[in-house]
DNA sequence: TTAAAGGTAAACCGATCGGTTTCTTTTGTC
DNA sequence: GACAAAAGAAACCGATCGGTTTACCTTTAA
């Protein structure tokens, strides 16, 4: 079992180009040759492309909320700050090189059957996002923290397409002031 | 010179199956067949799949906007409710069968090149909808029509993402009880 | 020592991709 | 009725798609 494994190189491969160039415009050869691995690997790793693509989505939704939590949670100590520093982590997601909107919205887009497995692991992760939200509402003491967490969620979303599809450049820090508005409300 | 003409029949199915199904995976054999055309009339009358690609997103531009702002206007008479208003429009788009989120958003998840004329396109939509909010907001009399229009557009972005993405059913509601705070601080 | 497991490279598969070409038929206009 | 433009049907192009197969090469553990 070598350091890192196959079926990581490969995960890690196809994370990128199906991030950046899409996962219908991404082909198999494309990722097995950047992966520097074999055909007969890939597909001794994952039975279809639609199986790696689902692969990848659940890798990434790992990835960015692990990343979302871990910064958050270092920008900010108090919940109630945290729930603001949440849109300094994305702000600066934003700018990152590479940045290519969010992968779920883009799976999306291209996965029009609201039943495919990459749809119902998309709707998963946007909820998950929102629980943690909702969590630190919660631990801040918001009134009415499910609804709270859904509204701070429906910015963070604005926020993505404003900036990815709307080129507007500041996006974030409008929905940080918007979102401050709610707090008050739910908080004081 | 047919009542409809061939480069309009081709227009209005691609609009159908590039909406329905991505861009990427509606082929023009597809297209073809189900507009009743040969081959060699869509390669008469668009170069590429490229170009079509771009009319349609054009005349997606025209008839989303058009519909936006009859319906805005018919929902409501003064430009204070009718900002409201554009939520209510979009609520019930998102209940029309076939609603596939926002195809310029769908679209900046296929054409990752930021220079792509579709993305071009696409930022241009967004703008051109955003400028039809900040009318209403100056009409409205807010202190900062340009800062109120931004506001409202994310609300409108995030509305769609939480929907077609997160499943979240009631997030044009959502969206319009917030939009509802910023009215009253620009207005009052 | 050996044999299984897992790897590589490359040929191969049928299907489909975007796009072109050829030839025939229809259509609208003088 | 003659004629040119537009459209249709279908063969054809090279490239690429997702996926399989074959043959050979390492590694590793019994």
């Amino acid at each position: 079992m070598p350091a890192i494994s196959k079926r990581e190189q490969i995960i890690t491969e196809a994370l990128r180009l199906f991030y950046q160039n899409g996962f219908n415009a991404t082909g198999i050869d494309r990722i097995i040759t950047e992966a520097g691995v074999s055909k007969k690997t890939l597909y001794n790793h994952f039975r279809s492309k639609d199986e790696l693509v689902l692969a990848t989505l659940r890798k990434r939704d790992e990835l960015f909320r692990n990343n979302l939590m871990r910064e958050t949670e270092r920008l900010a100590s108090t919940p109630r700050e945290q729930l603001l520093a949440v849109f300094d982590v994305i702000a600066a997601w934003f700018q990152e090189k590479g940045f290519s909107g969010c992968m779920f919205i883009n799976a999306a887009a291209e996965f029009s059957d609201t039943q495919d497995p990459c749809r119902i692991v998309s709707a998963e992760h946007k909820r998950l996002v929102c629980d943690y939200i909702r969590g630190l509402a919660e631990q801040a003491g918001a009134k009415d923290p499910d609804n709270l967490s859904k509204q701070l969620n429906l910015l963070i979303e604005g926020a993505i397409v404003c900036t990815y599809v709307g080129a507007d450049s500041d996006a974030a820090g409008r929905a940080k002031e918007m979102a401050n508005v709610f707090l008050h409300s739910a908080l004081d």
